[in-house]
DNA sequence: TCATTTAGGAAATGTTCATTTTCTAAATAA
DNA sequence: TTATTTAGAAAATGAACATTTCCTAAATGA
């Protein structure tokens, strides 16, 4: 934990790497990985196309670290709104609402790096498709575990399929990151009191 | 109606403009729009470039017509599906079957132009990026339309409200679309009884 | 027959893209 | 002070891209 405070050889960073990256992430998220051109993300970084290639090598490997610091911010964040919550049924229904809130208004016009990443995943390589893919069956299995917890819980009907609902729940969020693009989804309250009905 | 019987002059085409078109739908499908190169374009259809540039003057009006010859066919194929159903419930049953198995298997890794062009529209011009939304908003009025139809002849509970509702299911079908790029989704049967539950 | 029209395609063109090179600046280590 | 290391950026490079040009082929109309 902390920075580490030692001196560092050659002429120091003018910019910081984080700031740097979210930058970055916004032209991927708006853009898409093919149609973000090294200009455009030069601009929006603030940095020279030189300088984006001698601090993250070439333009795959700064996707790759916007795309992990993409998934570790939004974890953060959910992280954070989940913690407070104790019964599976809560954290589910707070679990729409931040998908929701992040489909609303500018930030669902901006997108979803995930999704974004898995729609053109047939134009990536191997390995960024990879990523992509591994995001979306990680948010599975994710939701799978709230939903048993609710189970166990006893606040989620036993007899509802876990693995069923899961995928019911994941295309939900997907679909909110593909409408956030172009139009708001109405009314959050009403909409998570009706997915919840799915739970019954 | 019916082809036109009336000789046409100068050389005639030696390929067949719709077959041409289906070749290039699956292209801008699996890669989206900025990924699909005029090269790629070019093998898939069976053209160089120069003919392609001949019979659909540039990349972006080869898009536009392969987009509406997508709504088309998948309009065409949907209609066909619902005709023989009556209330609607069973009809929106079947319409998300329709959906089911359009985001399976070969069919759901190939993706739908809708949602492809939704989430790059940020990278299209202001007119591609309508086509895309207009497309979406329209899908959304047809199944509040569906859910007011089932009100209406009692095989939906008057009580939900259609806008709401629509916009859910809205969300479920394009998520499906995005899941079926990189996995399956589980049993369709229990799926839609679960989706159906939404109704109540 | 021959002028006209359209198709097909190889090759050329110009642009945009990602990436590299080259040089200067600013730090540390000795 | 000086050698070394790393940063920053302008300019150069080469590849890929969309698009056009130019020539030949194959049809119709007169």
């Amino acid at each position: 934990m902390g920075r580490s405070p030692v001196k560092e050889r050659g002429r120091p960073r003018e910019f910081d790497t984080d700031r740097a990256l979210d930058q970055a992430m916004l032209v991927f998220r708006t853009r898409g990985y093919h149609a973000a051109s090294i200009s455009e993300l030069s601009t929006a970084m603030g940095l020279t196309s030189g300088s984006i290639y001698k601090a993250f090598r070439d333009k795959r490997n700064l996707f790759i670290q916007v795309f992990t610091r993409y998934l570790s911010q939004r974890g953060t964040a959910l992280r954070n709104r989940l913690a407070p919550l104790t019964s599976g049924r809560e954290r589910l229904a707070e679990w729409l609402r931040f998908y929701l809130e992040s489909a609303t208004a500018l930030e669902g016009r901006r997108g979803c790096l995930v999704v974004g990443s898995t729609v053109e995943s047939r134009a990536l390589d191997e390995e960024l498709a990879g990523l992509a893919r591994q995001a979306v069956l990680r948010n599975r299995t994710f939701i799978d575990e709230m939903i048993r917890k609710g189970q166990r819980d006893g606040s989620i009907d036993a007899r509802i399929d876990p693995g069923l609902t899961a995928d019911l729940l994941l295309c939900l969020t997907l679909g909110m990151r593909v409408m956030g693009k172009v139009t708001e989804i109405s009314d959050a309250d009403a909409a998570i009191a009706q997915i919840m009905k799915l739970l019954d």
